[in-house]
RNA sequence: GUGGGCGUAGUGAAGAGGUUAUCACGCUAGGUUGUGGCCCUGGAGACGAGGGUUCAAUUCCCUCCGCUCACCCCA
């Protein structure tokens, strides 16, 4: 019987990590510089969460969640994104009664049933942000520029940001009856995939990768010149503050999408999309949005949020595709290697040089060769040998795997060898 | 759920209807008595599963399974 890993989901080899390191490092490290503070919450929740969080009609309810039945009958789901949980999170833990806005952060596993294809697995990892509690364009604009910094802090170029628009729910009604109109019109010019999609969910026409539904989506109505009131200033205002990001990030630009649609049902005004330039099919690194009637339908106070969550595996492939360095890992400090009887001896001195945090391993007991051929293959700094002959005389020897190789004998002591390990620099 | 491509050692590749299935890297053992990297020699390790065609199948055909890419959808 021979065990596979579930499809859809990943190994991730010591090799690996050294990527995962950066993009969770750097997550933190921007998150921090935004005052964002770090929530996690539990891998699975009610299955009503999500179906009302994330919307029934969305296909992430419909087909793609992790769902069963716990031993107390309750239905459970593995959560397949985050927003939902936090709202959750924020509401049950009464976040209503610290200074608003709250910003928190989070980095941790998803969950979708769906079939994997590049930039697409099962269990995948995303990097979030929410900003709860406050309505402005400003708060916008702060969770806009930190995806912009988190991309460009990992080194990743060549992304381009699109916003757009969708306003609120009483122009979003005319919109979508216009563009319904629209698309009726030239239905016959629709491929099929269009022409079904044009019956389910008008609005996901727009963002249709055929080409000739493209050119069509382009001259189509647009949600923007339906927005009014306080959702029409909230977006010029917002226009403005990207604008002036320029001011403090030269590189900074972005583009006004017109067919820039989210799949999620909660999302209202402000949506954006960060996307490599050599986008796969699945390559949208960053996506989020505006979404103040979520908390409303969790059953909490009207409550506007906003926030984006960032596929780690998609940042991977990217980093992996520009060819930016990450820090190897590194090897330890000492290899112990022991000939003849010394073998318990280097055992103990092992767990002395560790006591003293010098990162030790103990070569398995093999010929002198092939334990110094192990120490190599660890990148290990020193080696520490040890043999009857040391043992006699009390002494260990200490060999320097650089370039010059530089061996010398120390006394028989961890606090000693530690000492002379870290003062020549080898650690 | 639909469609395309692909399944040969741990990894990446080569291969032919017919003796021991090839190569590289990796692993492992050696190459002077107690010293790694480079080099040399030896060793272990593979035809996804099941049917069919054939004297003979890892090779041809079918089914299944798996991987992969794309659609759908999305991070």
């Amino acid at each position: 019987m021979n065990f596979k890993r579930p499809r859809g989901t990943a190994d991730i080899l010591p090799d690996d990590q050294p990527y995962w390191g950066k993009v969770y490092n750097t997550a933190r490290k921007v998150a921090h510089q935004f005052g964002y503070r770090r929530i996690d919450t539990p891998t699975f929740e009610d299955t009503n969460l999500f179906e009302r969080g994330v919307g029934n009609e969305t296909d992430i309810v419909q087909k793609e969640m992790y769902s069963f039945d716990d031993h107390g009958g309750d239905m459970i789901t593995l959560r397949p994104e985050g927003t939902a949980s936090v709202c959750r999170a924020y509401i049950e833990n009464g976040m209503h009664n610290l200074p608003q806005p709250v910003r928190l952060f989070y980095a941790a596993a998803m969950f979708r049933y769906e079939r994997p294809q590049a930039g697409r697995v099962r269990q995948f990892h995303q990097f979030g942000v929410e900003a709860i509690g406050d309505p402005s364009p400003e708060v916008d604009a702060e969770v806009i520029e930190l995806g912009w910094k988190y991309i460009a802090d990992l080194g990743i170029k060549d992304v381009t940001l699109r916003i757009n628009s969708l306003g609120d729910a009483e122009g979003r009604a005319d919109y979508i009856n216009d563009l319904d109109k629209y698309f009726l019109g030239v239905v016959d010019q629709l491929p099929k995939v269009d022409q079904d999609r044009l019956k389910r969910a008008p609005l996901r026409v727009l963002d249709s990768k055929a080409r000739e539904t493209q050119a069509l989506a382009d001259a189509a109505p647009k949600s923007v010149d339906y927005i009014t009131g306080e959702a029409k200033e909230h977006w010029e205002v917002l226009l403005v503050l990207l604008d002036n990001l320029k001011q403090a990030y030269p590189d900074f630009s972005y583009t006004v999408d017109h067919r820039l649609v989210r799949g999620l049902d909660y999302y209202n005004r402000t949506v954006f999309e960060f996307e490599p330039a050599d986008a796969g099919s699945q390559g949208t690194l960053i996506a989020g949005g505006r979404y103040d009637p979520l908390m409303g339908i969790l059953g909490g106070q009207e409550t506007p949020g906003i926030g984006f969550a960032g596929g780690l595996e998609r940042l991977i492939m990217e980093l992996k595709k520009q060819e930016l360095p990450v820090k190897a890992s590194k090897g330890p400090d000492v290899v112990v290697v022991t000939l003849g009887d010394a073998g318990s001896a280097g055992s103990t001195l092992a767990a002395g040089l560790r006591a003293k945090d010098i990162s030790t391993v103990l070569a398995p007991k093999r010929s002198m060769k092939a334990q110094m051929r192990y120490a190599n293959s660890q990148n290990a700094l020193n080696v520490v040998i040890l043999g009857d002959r040391e043992v006699e005389n009390g002494v260990a020897s200490v060999k320097s795997l650089g370039e010059g190789g530089a061996q010398s004998e120390v006394t028989l002591d961890a606090a000693a060898i530690a000492e002379h390990v870290r003062s020549t620099g080898n650690q």
